[in-house]
RNA sequence: GGCCCUAUCGUCUAGUGGUUAGGACAACAGGUUUUCAAUCUGUUAACCAGAGUUCGAUUCUCUGUAGGGUCACCA
């Protein structure tokens, strides 16, 4: 559909939106960008962004994924006006302290006869379920319940038999503007008299929702497509309790590569698990801004204010779209080459620490100065640390793969096949004579004079010699990390030291396999 | 199965009633390099199909196809 033909936002008012997660899991990537947009779209109109939980299913909210949701959206820098924390005059803000609210309107809903009692067993409803299934038709209530006389309602209840509360409805055609898609209809003789309540203290996401986006002002509901065909549900309840309506706006879902929702099933969707994979919160953000968003020119790389200075739902895509790992993780190296080595440094630290190659020192302050190194119990400063992290800050995707990456600066031994010291077609002997010739030169350097300047002239000045630079810098780069790919070995001698560099090109001349 | 939503390179997308259909990631090739990155250059690669409207349709309309969502006493 053309733009020009998309309905036009409607800037009445102050805009309010809100992110209404539940608390049933950790909190997922998904929700981030839900929330993302919800935030982005608030504070550009400057208006409020709600975050309300959504914990009226008392079986699986959890208080501790009420944590996870609000680290995660701190963490990644999203914040909001209004939320559990922040009462602003709608709170409070989890459903569960809302119970009296949803009491008041669903007496009202009962006493004008607009809901009603049901006495059906989960079984008989289910049998019916299927039946209708079987033969094509859209499974929905039969009403069987809404012609109950009060007297039958007051004996059932006085027997204790188990209800819900059903909203009695209209057949009638549900139109809404979605500011994302355009005109959405739907024939509520398809939708049946749905359950709004388990019983007159606890109300479903339906009715819980709708009267709180009422209660709480709320001017737009961005949120996801799976909600799509929830809405009709919510404008039939907004209409018999006359609430006023807000705009809607459903964004499109994120995909796994078999294109089906993203879910557990595909891999890390938490958050949290992002954070501890060593992705940056503006990469998270960045990415997650342009999976069904983009703002028409060729910029790609957006901070989470200069999104909100562009940000606009018109330009938000209506198909679903993949994740792409790949993209994230060029994102996230991109943001990892933008931060100083001090940062950086700080960022990797814990890296470092779970994985025993260090210890903080004196560790009384967040951040140490001073580190040991766990093998060998030699201390060196986190400004040391930093030339070390400095070597692969354009090398690592994500922060927890510095650990791979420099290990070799804290380990006592390197172990690695004596095979990998080979360059090109040399064999042992001719091995042995340039690791030779390679601590003559290397012992020569007086220790005040150890640094990469002096490191770089010296071997280079000895490669020369040689068919190309590889002979000698190979070998040396090998035995110095025992590794197949690495950083420079000028780099790497010099923050290694004249002594262990000379041990290291030592043992790499008695390597027996 | 009913209902709803969707459809441009492998992926994220820009864009148009007439364009060499643009960019980014990925892939590939090359420069630079001892290696791996970073960086620079280049290459491959797309309008789901059919019909209609039109001088002309990837763009507008319809049908089909495909994919997805949803059909709970979850949210």
């Amino acid at each position: 559909m053309p733009k020009a033909k998309r309905f036009k936002l409607m800037e009445t008012g102050e805009v309010r939106t809100r992110f209404a997660p539940s608390p049933t899991g950790l909190f997922h990537i998904g929700g981030a960008r839900t929330a993302l947009f919800n935030y982005l779209f608030a504070k550009q109109k400057q208006g409020s962004f709600v975050l309300r939980i959504e914990d009226t299913d008392v079986e699986r909210s959890k208080p501790e994924f009420e944590k996870d949701i609000i680290a995660s959206l701190k963490w990644l820098g999203i914040e909001w006006t209004e939320g559990p924390d922040i009462n602003n005059g709608c709170g409070p803000y989890r459903q569960s302290e809302r119970v009296k609210t949803y009491e008041k309107y669903l007496k009202r809903l009962l006493a004008e006869n607009k809901a009603y009692y049901c006495f059906c067993s989960p079984e008989e409803l289910e049998a019916k379920r299927q039946d209708q299934m079987a033969r094509g038709q859209a499974p929905k209530y039969d009403g069987k319940c809404s012609s109950l006389s009060a007297a039958q309602i007051k004996k059932n209840i006085e027997a204790d038999k188990k209800f819900v509360i059903r909203l009695k409805i209209q057949e009638k055609k549900i139109i809404f503007q979605d500011v994302i898609r355009g005109k959405i209809e739907f024939d509520t003789k398809l939708i049946g008299d749905f359950v709004i309540a388990k019983d007159i203290r606890t109300p479903l996401f339906y009715l819980a929702g709708a009267i709180d986006d009422y209660e709480m002002k709320i001017s737009h509901v961005i949120r996801g497509e799976e909600h799509i065909s929830n809405t009709p549900k919510q404008i039939l309840i907004q209409e018999a309790l006359g609430f006023l309506k807000p705009v809607y706006g459903h964004i499109p879902l994120i995909l796994a590569p078999d294109r089906s929702k993203l879910s557990k099933r595909h891999g890390a969707v938490a958050v949290m698990e992002y954070k501890k994979a060593g992705y940056l919160p503006e990469a998270l953000v960045n990415f997650l801004a342009f999976l069904g968003w983009n703002p028409g020119g060729e910029r790609e790389i957006f901070s989470l204010s200069s999104l909100v200075k562009e940000f606009s739902l018109e330009n938000v895509q209506k198909a679903g779209a993949i994740f792409n790992q790949k993209r994230l993780d060029f994102i996230n190296g991109f943001y990892i080459r933008q931060k100083s080595i001090e940062k950086l440094t700080e960022f990797c630290l814990p890296y470092l620490i779970e994985a025993k190659f260090i210890e903080p020192v004196n560790n009384k302050t967040k951040v140490a100065k001073n580190y040991k190194i766990i093998e060998t119990g030699e201390k060196i400063s986190s400004s040391f640390l930093g030339k070390i992290i400095g070597l692969y800050q354009t090398r690592i995707k994500k922060l927890s793969e510095i650990t791979d990456f420099v290990d070799f600066f804290f380990k006592k031994e390197l172990n690695y096949p004596k095979g990998l010291l080979k360059w090109q077609n040399m064999d042992w002997p001719e091995i042995v004579s340039i690791l030779s010739e390679l601590e003559k030169m290397l012992s020569a350097i007086k220790k005040q004079n150890w640094n990469l300047t002096n490191l770089q002239n010296i071997l280079l000045l000895g490669a020369e010699k040689l068919p190309n630079r590889g002979y000698l810098l190979w070998p040396l780069r090998v035995a110095l990390t025992g590794k197949e790919s690495s950083a420079g070995p000028f780099e790497v001698a010099e923050i290694l030291g004249k002594e262990k560099v000379l041990q290291r090109i030592k043992e790499a001349k008695e390597k027996n396999d």
